[in-house]
Order: C-alpha cells, then sequence, then structure tokens
RNA sequence: UGGGGCGUCGCCAAGUGGUAAGGCAACGGAUUUUGAUUCCGUCAUUCGGAGGUUCGAGUCCUCCCGCCCCAGCCA
C-alpha cells in the first residue's frame, strides 16, 4: 500500500537549499517541509526510566533535539514508563540533568507516556470492539512456544475468537485487577503467521501489579512499547519518531496501530544505525549490571560511558555534541574508533583549559646555586590559545620537584629531556643542568643535584643557546599534594563480549591511582568539576572526592604523546 | 525463497548516471619555552563479487557472497 503522506524521494528546492546532505533524516525533514507533508517539525527523546543516559543517548538526544532547532520545532523529552518494574524516579531525575548538561531544553514540552494510560487504555477497547484485539489466557511459556519459529508459523491462541463482549468483560476485569500477573495479556489479532514475528499478535497489555513511580497504584495493568510509542507520538503531535534500526521491524506494527486506532495525527518513524565506540559498551543492561556488581563506584565513575560518568571525567558537553556530529548519522552498522572520541575531547579542552604544572610521580631536584630560603616569582601563561586568559605567578625555590620520567641516567637515543650532565629548561623559569645523582641503598635515583643558569630566567637564554626538553615543576615550598586518578579503556579489548562473556573483559588496569602527585599552588581553590591541563601530561578535572589533605583529580584525557609512541616502537621493534 | 536491514580507504562517512568530499588514525616534514597545539604533504585507477544496460555505472538491472536485527507478557 502505498501511503501518499510518506515521503518517497527527497525534494528539490533550489531556492533556499540547505548544506546538502548532512544526513538521510535531515534529508527526509528537509524534504517533507518543502512538499508542505508537515508544518512544524515536531520531534521527541524517548528514554526509558531505567538507568543512566550514555553516549549512545547523546547521539539520540544530539539528532532529535538538533533537528527540531535547526528546523524552528521543537523537541519533546518524553519518558517511556510503561513498565513499573524497572523504572524509578532517580533515573527520571538524572536524565533531565543529563539533557540539560548535554546542552538541550525540551521547555515545556516533558511528557510522559504514564500521561496517556487513559487513552491508550480507551483506544485499546476500540480494538477489542473492531475485533482487532483479544484478551488471551495462554501462558507467556505457551504463548512463546506457540508463537512459532523464525521459519515457521506460529499457532492461533483457542482464545483468538472470543466474542467482543466477552474480551471487553475480560479487559476491563484485568484492569480491575481480578487477575493475577501473568494470568491473561490483550493481543493485537493480526497474523500468526507473517515473517514479521512483530506481527504474530503482539501483545498490548499484560497485568503487573507494581506501582508506578507516576501513577501509584492506580493501574495493574500496562501497555507494551509497541503498542504505547505510536500513539504517544500521535497525541504528542510528533512528525518524525527517530529511533534506532533494530525497531525497523516494529514500524510495520507501529503504523499498523495507527491506522486503525483514532488518533490525532499521523506520525513516521525513521531509523538510524545506534553508536558503537570501540573498547566500550552502550548497553544499559550490561551498564547497569556493572553498577550493581560493584565494578565501578557508581553510574557516574569516570570509567562509565554515561553522560553522569563523562561529566565527573572532565568531558565538555561541547566535545560529546562534536563528537556525535563528526561520527553521522546512517543505516549502516557500525563501530566508532575510540580515538574519534578522544580527539573531540582534546579539540575542545585545548581551546579552553587553563594550562598549569602538576607532577604526578615527583622526583627531587635541588637547585646547588641557588641560595638556601631564596624564592622568585615568575610568570606563567594561562593559555597559549587564548592570550585573553593571562598570566599567573610561579614561585621557584631551591628545592623543586620534576616528573620521574624526565630524568634517565642511561638515557636512550632521542631522549632530550633530564640526564646527568645536560642542561634542560624548566618551564617559565630556568635552564638547569644535572651535576649528580643521588640514589638510596637499592640502588634508585631519589633526587638530583643540579646548577641553574641566573641568566636564563624565564626560560631564554641570552646567548641564544637551545636546549632540547622543556619540563614542567613544582617547588617543594609550596606545593599542592594531590590524588590522581588515571583512567584507562574499561574493557580490555575493541569488541567487549565478542567471545561471549562480557564481563571476562573487563580490564584490570581501567583505574591507576596517584597518590603523590604535587600541584602548583594555584590549583589549591579549584572548584570541582573545573578542568585544566596539566601541562605535558593531559587534561584533569577536580572530583568532588577531594579532601583538606589532599585535591583529586580525574584525568579526562592525556595529551597526544609522539614520544610514549616512539618509545613503544623502538621497544616493539 | 521466514521477515527486515546493511555492505565506499585501517575506523566513521559524503556521493541520487558524468569520471571517488571530509573527519579520525597512520606516515613524512616545518614551526614550537607543552616531544602539545598549529601548519604543510602522503594515504581508494576504485566503491563486497561476477555479469549486463549505457558514449559513460559507486550510482540502473540480474545473479552471487558476507554481516547485522527479529522467536520478552523489555524498550
Amino acid at each position: 500500500m502505498v501511503d501518499p503522506t510518506r515521503p518517497t524521494a527527497p525534494a528539490t528546492n533550489p531556492a533556499n537549499a540547505p548544506e546538502p546532505g548532512r544526513d538521510f533524516v535531515r534529508d527526509i525533514v528537509q524534504a517533507d517541509l518543502d512538499a508542505g507533508r508537515v508544518g512544524a517539525i515536531v520531534t521527541r527523546f524517548p528514554p526509558e526510566p531505567n538507568g543512566y543516559l550514555h553516549i549512545g543517548h547523546a547521539k539520540s538526544i544530539c539528532l532529535n533535539f538538533g533537528i527540531a532547532q535547526e528546523y524552528g520545532g521543537h523537541c519533546n523529552l518524553r519518558f517511556d514508563d510503561t513498565n513499573p518494574v524497572k523504572e524509578e524516579q532517580e533515573f527520571i531525575d538524572s536524565i533531565q540533568q543529563d539533557v540539560h548538561w548535554l546542552g538541550f531544553d525540551w521547555g515545556e514540552h516533558k511528557y510522559f507516556a504514564s500521561d496517556y494510560f487513559d487513552t491508550l487504555y480507551a483506544w485499546a477497547e476500540h480494538l477489542v470492539r473492531a475485533g482487532l484485539a483479544y484478551v488471551d489466557d495462554t501462558s507467556a511459556e505457551e504463548t512463546r512456544t506457540m508463537r512459532g519459529t523464525l521459519t515457521e508459523p506460529g499457532r492461533e491462541s483457542p482464545d483468538r475468537n472470543r466474542t467482543v463482549a466477552e474480551n471487553l468483560d475480560l479487559f476491563r476485569r484485568m484492569r480491575a485487577g481480578e487477575f493475577p500477573n501473568g494470568a491473561r495479556v490483550l493481543r493485537a489479532k493480526i497474523d500468526m503467521a507473517a515473517g514479521n514475528m512483530n506481527l504474530r499478535d503482539p501483545v498490548l497489555y499484560r497485568i503487573l501489579h507494581a506501582a508506578h513511580p507516576r501513577t501509584g497504584d492506580a493501574w495493574c495493568i500496562y501497555p507494551t512499547y509497541d503498542y504505547a510509542h505510536g500513539q504517544s507520538d500521535a497525541i504528542e503531535g510528533v512528525t518524525h519518531s527517530i529511533c534506532t534500526l533494530e525497531f525497523d521491524d516494529h514500524r510495520p506494527l507501529y503504523d499498523w496501530f495507527i491506522e486503525h486506532l483514532p488518533v490525532p495525527a499521523r506520525p513516521h518513524q525513521y531509523e538510524f544505525a545506534r553508536l558503537n565506540i570501540t573498547y566500550t559498551v552502550l548497553s544499559k543492561r550490561i551498564l547497569t549490571t556493572l553498577v550493581r556488581q560493584g565494578h565501578v563506584s557508581g553510574w557516574d565513575d569516570p570509567r562509565m560511558p554515561t553522560l553522569a560518568g563523562q561529566r565527573r571525567r572532565g568531558v565538555p558537553p561541547a566535545a560529546l555534541r562534536e563528537f556525535v556530529r563528526s561520527v553521522g548519522v546512517a543505516r549502516a552498522y557500525s563501530v566508532v574508533d575510540v580515538a574519534m572520541y578522544e580527539h573531540a575531547i582534546r579539540e575542545v579542552l585545548n581551546a579552553t583549559a587553563p594550562r598549569r604544572m602538576a607532577v604526578l610521580r615527583p622526583l627531587k631536584v635541588v637547585i646547588e646555586n641557588w641560595e638556601e630560603g631564596r624564592t622568585e616569582t615568575l610568570e606563567a601563561v594561562n593559555n597559549p590559545e587564548d592570550p585573553s586568559a593571562g598570566t599567573r605567578p610561579v614561585t621557584f625555590g631551591r628545592t623543586i620537584y620534576i616528573e620521574r620520567e624526565d630524568f634517565m641516567e642511561y638515557p636512550p637515543n632521542r631522549f632530550h629531556r633530564l640526564s646527568p650532565g645536560r642542561e634542560v629548561r624548566l618551564r617559565y623559569a630556568y635552564f638547569i643542568t644535572c651535576r649528580s645523582v643521588v640514589k638510596n641503598d637499592r640502588d634508585e635515583v631519589v633526587e638530583l643535584r643540579c646548577t641553574y643558569d641566573p641568566a636564563t630566567r624565564g626560560g631564554d637564554a641570552p646567548d641564544g643557546r637551545k636546549v632540547r626538553g622543556t619540563l614542567h615543576w613544582v617547588a617543594a615550598h609550596d606545593a599542592v599534594p594531590a590524588e590522581l586518578r588515571l583512567y584507562n579503556p574499561l574493557f580490555s579489548r575493541p569488541d567487549p563480549g565478542a567471545d561471549g562473556d562480557i564481563m571476562a573483559d573487563l580490564s584490570p588496569d581501567s583505574l591507576e591511582v596517584l597518590t603523590g602527585a604535587l600541584l602548583e599552588p594555584a590549583l589549591a581553590g579549584v572548584a570541582a568539576g573545573a578542568v585544566v591541563q596539566f601541562e605535558r601530561q593531559g587534561y584533569f578535572c577536580a572530583d568532588p572526592d577531594a579532601t583538606p589533605e589532599a585535591l583529586v583529580f580525574n584525568r579526562t584525557v592525556g595529551l597526544r604523546d609522539t614520544w610514549a609512541k616512539v618509545q613503544a616502537g623502538a621497544k616493539g621493534g
């Protein structure tokens, strides 16, 4: 059957052609607008409040709210709360917080599928009266076997031909609470032999004696997703109901309900490929398991791909939006390289994050020709990408700390940091030369004795001599202690779960805690949530776990590190 | 011959019959007081495969191959 309201080919409109083909969904929207099939664009983001939103949802949110914005329509936030046994107020709250954080606003358009329970129920009776739905007493297990298989047709329930009167009576008594969970269901009467399993008399209502977060005990029967979704779209006047590919073969059912019910509008469903990322799991079910089994500290553990987790990790919402934009929207199954995500994060943070110095693994350095007790204040640039960020003072002294890995007693070929006899620059301070090494009884380097060149104040040599390396540092007299949490992928393989047991792929190295880090004093009063770049190390976000004894920072993402790559290559080769 | 969807560079992804965009990654090189950033260059004679139509095919036709989704009273 040809539906004249359904777009066939994108219409062209040379007059005000938008930047061509941003993605196929926008093409459809544009074509519908051009052809006058719809007035204002209405989309919707329909989360079920049974968990926290994750990066995959960000793609859907950006698509739905983005399209509404671009075409001057609006996007509804609609909670798909049709299954009270899984849904909780905590999730209703977190979802709203996360959508706002991502940068989108539903305005007055916040809805719940449960707002429509009365209408949905009335429409179900309508189907019953039309002979298109019946009450089935078959048990869940029996229903499953009778549904047939992918290659064999199903068998019709003996209750399939009950009279309208009997169905109406039974359905009303279901609603009245006369029957226990699972005793009966209301099913659509479609086609038990359909090749599309969704059309083999799908369930519309099931008995669930459970309190609902919003409707309380008002109901003991609840509509299924298939029955509730399209009708909710119609009630809200949604023009483009955009969902993921696995709902593709639900569309005939979606359309069936719309055609057979007295709905006030004719919405259309469109499907796009969901987002997958290497080394990452975007499945609410698995994420829930990680939280419940304590593999992570909670939904907002910075290792979690949840929006709450990424926020705590320090990922700016703009980076998420940029990432989603760069990935595009299509219908082909895809797994995006997590490097693309990290790139988007660095791109945003490079432009915005103030620079600070922090030593992750300190190595003591004594400047032998610097007088005991003398300090000197120098000027450090806050963000070379943003002159308006200004400068800040940093104080130098006789004893400082540098990064342990910035010194090697026996340096390999291309190492151009500090080693015995070699001169390097301390960022914004002086050139220093390593004169000797102090070791403990285990032969470990515990301290360097260096000298500085007073003429190189600020880091420039008046005689124009060059130095190969520039190191970050903190002064012993004013450094601030901190705990640093370094994160690695939660899973140890790019395709977690591909071998079956996803929990077996959990990485033992996803979290490394550094307790002895030292920060420059400018970081002392930093507010939780602030993101800075620790020069030469990476971007770090102040965590609310900070105590009076020590600040806590989460590493959002490291800087690109070509030296590490060179080393890895040398080791491997 | 169960139904549906999809196959363009290592990973995303434009392309809608006129002679393969872009991003990520990678690799060279320049600049650099972050081995960062920035910059410049290299990176698909070929679009899952085979036929066919056409002056011309990633785009149209036929056949074949491969991958994903569906048998919840989950969404």
